[in-house]
DNA sequence: TGCAAAATAGCACGATCGTTCTATTTTGTG
DNA sequence: CACAAAATAGAACGATCGTGCTATTTTGCA
């Protein structure tokens, strides 16, 4: 089961929409709308990684995108259904970036290291650019309502997959046997959170190398046979 | 060397405050302002730990104190003023429940055990209150001014006073020798970061425990004795 | 008890926000 | 090309924000 197959059962179509560029078309067959939502949801994705989801503006957004506000909002119907639609295109590349090229290598314990070492490589990215899985749960770990559901399903959706990959690794005896599999997930996202805190705010350097070590760490302890 | 004597010297009067009650009182002693500015302060204090630190409103904080947005405002002479009193409370009470508690405990491996378990204690709390140092980190940590100066000053206190106390405790011979200080603090990080993401944010059940294993984990791995 | 200073309130300002309503332009197809 | 639908623009609304200015009340000492 991928990743994805979840994603569609439990993201899609949170509410009815009341947009207008909505569900299928009905008489005609227009693509030009689709387009220019599209540039505006990258648009908004790039300002939501810097600012955060709450920070999105759409005055900001139509300023990027050279348009006019309501023309913008038209394309939505509300602002949380923009905030809806940027989560969905960050846990797409999300997905893109990190779950897919992982899959690609064999179960076990090379496909968590390849789950890990890709993360990694995104969040050296997001140190710079930010990341609306962590700046979005501070922002609406007490705020109920369709963004925060989206945003909680769609983590909860990849670090799900996470303790899958560690669990299968454990079945295939590349673990000891006795290792809990989501304490071990556990301690792999703390090791990301920290990374991401003390390089991006403290600008603290050697950050990245003490996350890799960490890993390692992990590694040692639960048992994981070094293959490659 | 106390955290408390750091903090004087780095975080107090980061900007000559153009707020009314300032310094040392010249001609005369009245202290009904101060009195009045300290509840604000502390309202203030409930109301950012739950919505963070950016959405404090004067207007907010003025309807909790039953006060006029204007008599709020006159304290401070300016939000982000308001905000950094906020955050030297918050420190401060940070430094009253963790620091100097674990500061009673004996050199070593029972002060860095100390320091974790007081530590748990107050995010076991901040699941359901919020902390303002992992708020504010995601608020600023691309908005450069006094506010981010100010917080990220007292987490650096506060991490580099956990960094001592393991540093101390390999030099007592509780650690292998061998042991990375730096390393450890920040796995340690990691742990509490996962926690609060876990527990506040997914309200995953188990976290608490999930954390405390982890700390586990990392005693064994760096060779602490098991004093206790 | 008076009186200056401090503390607080009241009001208004400009800016920004999401949203609504109504034109106007653009698009795609018959 | 024509025409309807879709896409976009423009203007205005009520609300909220931080802040400045000016009264008014309260405080604490001479």
């Amino acid at each position: 089961m991928s990743i994805a197959s979840l994603s569609a059962k439990l993201i899609r179509k949170a509410r009815p929409s009341s947009a207008r560029s909505g569900g299928a078309p009905s008489g005609r067959a227009l693509h030009k709308g689709q387009q220019t939502k599209q540039a505006i949801v990258e648009a908004a994705l790039g300002l939501a990684t810097q600012i955060g989801l709450e920070g999105l503006s759409i005055g900001a957004v139509a300023e990027i995108t050279k348009m006019s506000k309501s023309g913008v909002f038209a394309h939505f119907g509300s602002r949380e259904e923009l905030q809806i639609s940027v989560i969905r295109e960050y846990f797409a590349r999300f997905e893109q970036e990190i779950f897919y090229p992982a899959m690609k290598e064999p179960q076990g314990f090379p496909r968590v290291q390849a789950l890990f070492s890709n993360w990694m490589k995104r969040v050296a990215v997001e140190i710079q650019s930010g990341c609306i899985f962590i700046s979005g749960a501070v922002e609406f770990d007490d705020r109920p309502g369709p963004v925060r559901d989206a945003l909680a399903t769609s983590v909860q959706i990849w670090l799900n997959a996470l303790d899958r990959a560690v669990e299968r690794a454990k079945e295939c005896g590349h673990l000891q046997p006795d290792a809990d599999a989501q304490q071990m997930a556990f301690e792999i996202h703390g090791l990301i959170l920290a990374l991401h805190y003390e390089a991006r705010f403290l600008k603290n350097p050697g950050s990245v190398e003490r996350a890799n070590k960490g890993f390692a760490n992990i590694l040692a302890r639960y048992g994981a046979h070094s293959i490659s």
